[in-house]
DNA sequence: TATCTCGCTTGCAATTTGCAAGTGAAAATG
DNA sequence: CATTTTCACTTGCAAATTGCAAGCGAGATA
């Protein structure tokens, strides 16, 4: 598939897909989301090993698309902070709807069972809290302040 | 990526992506929800024009993650009906979030703003909706008896 | 001043994709 | 019935993409 060229149709479904439907720009945003990660290194380290020109890449492509954008860090002038714009916190509630499929069908998912049990009851105000919390600079299972703590 | 090969971890995120995060398997389910296709011949005509040999792999990688089941058609033995299983029906959210999200975010988006806004005021009913009537056959968008028509 | 860290880029081999041209079995046609 | 068409794939191959390893320049650290 040509990704950046030709869009092969308006159905939205493939707008999305086309937009982040890669293998790997929604794990950057879950990082982002899940895990507070805002630079270059901490996606890297990520538990799926993805190849550093991949990254690259897709950073380019999620910036270019309006869905990151790219600050740089206050403390380290080498370093940068990816944050996630309006477009991009949209992408939350694909997010959960990922995580509760898995969460349903894989016996070995990681995903832990509060939480789940949590967005299912309240879906909803689970969503906007995260927004919330993400737009804050939190996320939702790293960091002191990070949402679950808030639940349990 | 390595698709077919080990799991790159146990993350839910990651498990949907390695289970139908590629290109094409969305588009193959969404034929499926919104337009009531069944036969290989249908997935080959659509818009995005896949290739056979993709079509192909995609189709056989769904079914042995129970995604899908092929059933020999009744009516003419040389074509196979490709359905749903619970599994598979339960992406349907999935599908939905994607296409609010491009609906929102696509200035030349085809999704019909009428079924976008029925699905923004009363998401859980119409989900349930969409999943009894892909089970009973018939489809969101095509066929005499698609779910849209019975709201205009 | 020297070394280290950080965010990338580059080169290259291996995998995957996309296209075109089959293939065998069943259905329609004459 | 004999022939042609339809259907669900498969195969071969060139082109694009990915994954790995090794840079590289600018800023931080010692």
């Amino acid at each position: 598939m040509k990704h950046t060229q030709h869009k092969r149709s308006d159905c939205p479904i493939n707008f999305a897909l086309e937009t982040f439907g890669d293998p790997w720009s929604l794990l950057i945003i879950r990082d982002i989301v899940y895990f507070g990660k805002k630079t270059y290194g901490e996606f890297l380290e990520s538990e799926e090993g993805m190849a550093t020109n991949i990254l690259a890449s897709r950073l380019g492509r999620l910036e270019q698309q309006g869905i990151l954008v790219k600050k740089p860090s206050p403390s380290d002038k080498r370093k940068e902070e990816f944050v996630l714009t309006e477009k991009g916190l949209d992408l939350i509630p694909v997010l959960v709807e990922l995580a509760n499929w898995s969460a349903q069908h894989d016996p070995q998912t990681a995903a832990p069972a509060a939480w789940i049990a949590l967005m299912e009851a309240e879906k909803e105000k689970m969503i906007q809290r995260i927004r919330e919390t993400v737009q804050s600079g939190g996320s939702v299972f790293a960091g002191e302040k990070s949402l679950l703590s808030q639940f349990v």
